[in-house]
DNA sequence: TCACTTTGTTAACCTCGGTTAATTACTTTC
DNA sequence: GAAAGTAATTAACCGAGGTTAACAAAGTGA
């Protein structure tokens, strides 16, 4: 969940009263690197945004395998879906990959900000079309684009990203083994040289 | 894009001088069987209720091969994200699979009402939420799921469509060829045998 | 600094699905 | 109802990626 931030909402025509009952709402938790923000199968009716660091959203199946959904860095948020719309257990765990800071606020919170304010029901939507679209675009991928060719578009377009995240949970975004990425690595390298 | 429907807006507490501008707001349009009702790279703000009838959605590529997005039934909608979010070419496609009727409105329709009516924006933000949860859900299939297990789960979650749609269609949506799905199918009657 | 753990590389082997092509079965259409 | 087009099946072959395992490299910690 990204292209949405915590800024969004000092642009909002808040009252006094309100912007000091967000301000309040929102709590600050912090985690150590490795640890599990959300426990897969857990409720989590909170939204929250990544003040600093880095997390992964997996699946884990039966069998121990585990499978990359998205990476969240500083500036993105994060939040499960399936608590927020169905108030039932997460589809994924959440777990940081650095060190972590990020703000915690109820959704429901946002509910009822979003009925006082229409400017605030549009930061809403805004956010639930960007994830739709990001979403989209990650099934255009998984569907469209062979291991090979998702991995060059990631080295492109999340350059920052390829020197914070461990090969095997990039293999694991890509949705192929740590084995077969290395050898793809230097199958392409042999084509440079 | 699902789990919404022109029904939706009959519970709408509208006046009855917005009430007839949205009804009138609708064009109905029909296709044949086979007609493509949008094409991919073409700029489309409208969104489309299916009345009757059925569409693929999907990706055409350089090389002449097709992805199929999504199967959208009577009752279900759809639109490009691409198009109402960014003002951009569709990603897909849009093809009648059999004969079509739709009743079409401009997105921007939905934006001036949004602004008057707090419960039509609750539509609008349900709908964006519903889309949101399916993509999530199909990117969770997709990196998670086998072909083999893919296939179990639209036999048993889409059972009527299963009837309706060829089975060189299923296998593009299914992320696999036509080929490979055949082969696929008779070995697990050879295990049911 | 030396042991221990974690991560990445490489090789051998195997399976699944892609490709091509021939064959059969079904639809259209005239 | 014959001809032409469209779908599905089957077989042969190939390549990408999975699995296992052994090894190397790089961190991490007492």
């Amino acid at each position: 969940m990204n292209h949405f931030s915590l800024s969004d909402f000092d642009r909002l025509p808040l009252s006094d009263r309100d912007r000091l009952q967000l301000n309040q709402s929102f709590r600050r938790r912090t985690f150590k690197k490795k640890i599990k923000v959300l426990n897969q199968g857990d409720v989590c009716t909170e939204i929250y945004f990544v003040r600093s660091g880095l997390v992964k959203l997996c699946y884990h199946t039966l069998d121990g395998k585990e499978y990359i959904k998205s990476f969240i860095k500083e500036g993105g948020m994060f939040g499960s879906l399936n608590s927020l719309l169905n108030n039932a257990g997460s589809t994924f765990s959440v777990i940081a990959l650095e060190d972590l800071i990020v703000d915690a606020v109820a959704y429901a919170t946002f509910f009822n900000l979003a009925n006082k304010y229409p400017e605030f029901h549009a930061v809403s939507l805004n956010f639930f079309q960007q994830l739709a679209l990001k979403k989209e675009i990650r099934e255009y991928e998984l569907l469209c684009l062979s291991a090979q060719q998702r991995y060059e578009k990631f080295r492109l377009q999340e350059a920052d990203l390829m020197h914070r995240i461990k090969q095997s949970d990039l293999a694991s975004y890509l949705g192929i083994t740590p084995v077969a990425l290395s050898r793809m690595k230097n199958k392409s390298n042999l084509k440079i040289k």
